[in-house]
DNA sequence: CGCCTATTTGATCTGATTCAAACAATGTGG
DNA sequence: CCACATTGTTTGAATCAGATCAAATAGGCG
């Protein structure tokens, strides 16, 4: 078993990801290596559990992006997160049976599903991969709280600096950017529907950030080109992300 | 130590809390009643903790109402969540250790303080403990998301109803509420900065649900009088509050 | 090419904010 | 018991950020 480095197993995107927000001893990486992780290649646009669903199986994202998200009555949508490889973004499922939300992806993925029965055990081997858990549910909930100070009280252009600083911060934690580059594969109907605003108000406030020299944002692809100037415009400050980390070079 | 049933204790506030969102074994009671608790008595709008701290314990609220909340660069506020007596504002300090918002109280509260060594040693003994401490901060979590949902896509006085209704099924679970009223010493401008509207808003929106005929709130005590219309007009659906079973008289 | 989805632009409208002031309730000290 | 301060609620008028409606443009792709 000697497998390249820089080759991405579905386990090496969960350690990676769980390493950005805590140090893992050689013991915990060899517990996670030997949960049994099912593959799947999902298409876009695909829901992979849906409000009301009761899971038996929790989600690992191994590659692409997914979404989080609630409809209202009237049919508008609420997105409430955006998933990057090594998220578990139903992880709550574990000691939540009933979904109170849905999960679709953004673009075609590759995910890995593991058994609750396998996390259970893991955690009750291994109680500090379990507190691990736990602290990434809270972080998770602390974005949700990040993004309830924009949605409730910042403009749309400093909203939309904001999420643009996270989503590229997350991927650099691990190791999916380039300098200040990487993929940003989320429609402007998306950031919308995730930051409270409409399609065409969320065009005119990209077209501001790309006029005042902070981004450069076209085809699924974000080059950032002002990181204090955008981290300005977006009232951006990564503590809420509980980052193990900040990466040296974009802080 | 013979203490009458309707006497509430520090800890019988916690365990009421605990039985609202899942069943409790014997067992599991008399080792949270061995919890070392710290009382506190806290005046009206005081910070329990704020941003920035590393707190080394848990604020348990026994009496009164708390809320988190942070603030903006130009000093708007945001609150994330009103809490009722039982809750653990800053559980997640437990494994997050620098606060990223703070937690105040509103009116004047009854608070208990719980050593995180000693919340790590029940855990450790009481593992269910653990995972049901765990489903509360899930709880929590999907309450933000709930409000997003509320502050990105629903109108003011929708939001506003669907608030009334939470924090009125929360009291009801906990035992606060009498039939369909409850204390609600929350005023129109913490609401608005809960929900991302301005006083003014908030003031003509609840005129609406009051001439709607839906509720009855003045001088901190809400009256439900439609609990059934006001559900409507806040499209309030409480399964996002996963309690452990709905109030029979109040679905 | 033709289809589909995403982005962009223009014009108009509105829910909610802001500013300003009055009003009501509660509490405080003399 | 009253003058006074404080905090919360209510009202009115003007304004604005962002929504809505409608249509054009631009990529990507079978």
């Amino acid at each position: 078993m000697t497998a390249p480095v820089d080759q991405r197993t579905e386990h090496d995107a969960l350690i990676r990801k769980l390493r950005s927000i805590s140090p893992l001893s050689d013991d915990e990486v060899q517990a996670l290596r030997r949960l049994p992780l099912a593959g799947a290649q999902i298409d876009a646009d695909k829901d992979i559990v849906r409000e009301g669903d009761r899971p038996s199986q929790c989600c690992i994202l191994v590659e692409g992006f997914v979404c989080r998200y609630k409809l209202t009555e009237d049919g508008r949508r609420q997105i409430f997160s955006f998933h990057t490889p090594g998220d578990i973004p139903d992880l709550q499922s574990l000691h939540l049976p009933v979904m109170d939300h849905s999960v679709k992806t953004l673009t075609p993925c590759k995910a890995a599903f593991v058994p609750h029965e396998a996390i259970a055990e893991l955690t009750r081997r291994c109680p500090r991969i379990g507190d691990l858990l736990w602290r990434d549910t809270l972080i998770d909930a602390a974005i949700f709280r990040e993004w309830m100070v924009g949605i409730g009280r910042r403009s749309a252009a400093t909203r939309i600096a904001h999420v643009l600083c996270e989503v590229f911060l997350r991927l650099k934690a691990v190791g999916l950017a380039n300098g200040f580059e990487c993929e940003f594969p989320i429609t402007q109907t998306e950031i919308g529907d995730a930051l409270g605003l409409s399609t065409v108000h969320v065009n005119r406030s990209l077209q501001e950030l790309r006029s005042s020299g902070l981004i450069d944002l076209r085809r699924g692809f974000l080059g950032i080109l002002d990181w204090q100037g955008l981290k300005k415009a977006g009232e951006f400050d990564s503590a809420y992300l509980h980052l193990n980390r900040e990466p040296s070079d974009a802080a």
